[in-house]
DNA sequence: GTGAAAGCGCTAACAT
DNA sequence: ATGTTAGCGCTTTCAC
């Protein structure tokens, strides 16, 4: 037979589809009497609620999109969107929404985006990894809420986000190397247009001052190739130094194999650190001293804040969480 | 002012509702007058469509759920899902498709997608890495179409696919291995219920007949911990193995260490073979000789199963992928 | 080729 | 506490 209908269920029941839609609602005007023959007659004609029709009347659609504004080779490579993707289908499954993937690489995609926000397709967004200046986010003011894993740069005080304290974490690194009593301390930055680009660099700075010169700072895209790239670069210009801290650890993978090809020893002649915690620091040789990020919970921030706006709140405060240092063998 | 209806759009191109939908739905009965009109007034009045309305009276819901049947911290470290979320993401906008992402890894888990797609959510399932005799094979049944990315064991024949073909690839490695002269090659699985696990090691025996013994076999799950831990095991079995085919670029990290630890040389000593051809296979020492599995093609073909059936296609078949070997430095 | 009208299944306001 | 009813915005016959 036909997919029951609240009707089957209201005729079954022996009451009327208000009433059912009323317990279906959670509405608390409904007799013991009623709730149970209506509980007894959903089991049995095996009614799921249709959420067409639902949002047509409710102008709600039970559904969050995640918009992932990354190029595609990053999202390839980054343990940090699985985590994030199984966090949110856990997080909203839990209030029955469910979670609409899209990208927006291109001018295309993007289109596709606004026009599925703003035709009311998502009760909110998700943004993840939005470059600064991003003709996104304009396109999506007005609409319903949008947070951010990871700051969106320039929108700080905009986009609602939650973040692992990446200056911090630098700080911490850069403090361990001193520690270690390294003189000559190197970095290599991500890209400066995302926070975790700038940011570290930032806590590195914050510990070695004037000691954190051009010569001792090289510039990667957060792929391995452009870490070892970097790490190459960094030899010739300080060929006396004795610790690099790597701002990814997919990074730092590339960072070693340049100091291998260059005979340096890890982590004797040069401490490697890296950033994140992630897979790869355990399958480098030596296995990478890092800073681990809360993934988990940065996803569940940014979740909570996201559920929180959907139910009404005005306005949420950014959350900022502790990064914690792991030493292994690279330094 | 409110969202535009297709009531608004009519009203301001001066036609019905019925032509203005007529348009829409790709109906050739519209005059080139009205046409003209109907798309001006689209763009005047910035008219979306709504999809619930639509969705109410075709039946259709312009969705297809990806159900992730993973343990999660598996999910965590395979970029076979990046992949296939990306292209999938992709193949479906084109069509104005959009996709959810559920998870399946406890019984409520499983019992909330089987809700969905019975509730008619989904105008197709999306299945991945889904266990042999989940129970949620069973439960989606007489739903819409359903296709997995990779064989699902048990169901071959019921449930189209797109996978590598994993056997040609364990051929491969192993000939290879042959061709260079070892003489004791070992083997290191992926989980014996999965695809990868059982056929890998088939193309493995293909090519070593008797040779295969079960000394030379030892089991991992595909984490790296338990490519070390199998890896230390084969050693104590047989300690005159001069190479090893390990099921997972992960894995054979893990033996990698393992054989740093037992103070082997790789690939002087052992000569070490991975599967995949993932992320990792270029950040360990020595980098991995590896055999790539075709992901995106996978994924792609996967998609397009899957279109063809949501068009009523009343059948397709399975498509297999030929791997290739990819020489680096460990073998 | 186009308009009119009948619902799709549900919620919410209104009555009672 | 429950029934009745008016739409939500759209597609799709059915007439013309």
């Amino acid at each position: 037979m036909k997919r029951p209908t609240i009707h089957d269920v209201a005729a079954a029941a022996g009451v009327s589809r208000g009433t059912v839609s009323r317990l279906l609602n959670g509405d608390k005007y409904v007799s013991p009497a009623a709730r149970v023959a209506i509980e007894r007659a959903i089991s049995e004609t095996g009614y799921v609620v249709n959420r067409a029709a639902r949002s047509l009347v409710t102008q709600r659609t039970g559904s969050v999109v995640m918009v992932l504004s990354e190029p595609h080779e990053k999202l390839f490579e980054d343990p940090n969107y699985s985590t994030l993707i199984r966090v949110a289908i856990r997080m909203l499954a839990e209030r029955d929404l469910s979670l609409v993937m899209m990208m927006a690489g291109d001018e295309g995609d993007r289109e596709r985006v606004v026009r599925y926000v703003r035709g009311g397709h998502a009760d909110g967004v998700l943004l993840v990894s939005t470059h600064a200046g991003d003709p996104l986010l304009d396109a999506l003011g007005g609409g319903p809420p949008a947070v951010s894993c990871g700051a969106v740069i320039g929108r700080e005080t905009v986009i609602p986000y939650a973040a692992a304290d990446d200056r911090l974490g630098a700080r911490q690194m850069t403090e361990y190397f001193v520690g270690l009593g390294r003189r000559r301390i190197a970095m290599i930055t991500g890209p400066m247009d995302t926070p975790g680009g700038i940011q570290r660099l930032e806590g590195f700075a914050d510990v070695l001052g004037r000691k954190a010169t051009q010569r001792l700072i090289a510039h990667g895209d957060w792929t391995q190739a452009s870490g070892e790239r970097a790490m190459t670069e960094l030899l010739e210009r300080a060929p006396d130094l004795d610790a690099v801290f790597v701002a990814s650890d997919l990074m730092a993978a590339g960072a070693l194999a340049a100091l291998r090809a260059a005979g340096r020893r890890v982590p004797d002649d040069v401490a490697v650190g890296g950033f994140d915690d992630s897979s790869v620091a355990v399958s480098t040789h030596p296995p990478l001293t890092t800073i681990r990020q809360p993934l988990a919970e940065m996803a569940q921030e940014t979740l909570r804040l996201l559920l929180a706006l959907i139910d009404g709140a005005g306005h949420v405060e950014p959350v900022i969480l502790p990064t914690e240092l792991v030493i292994r063998e690279s330094a």
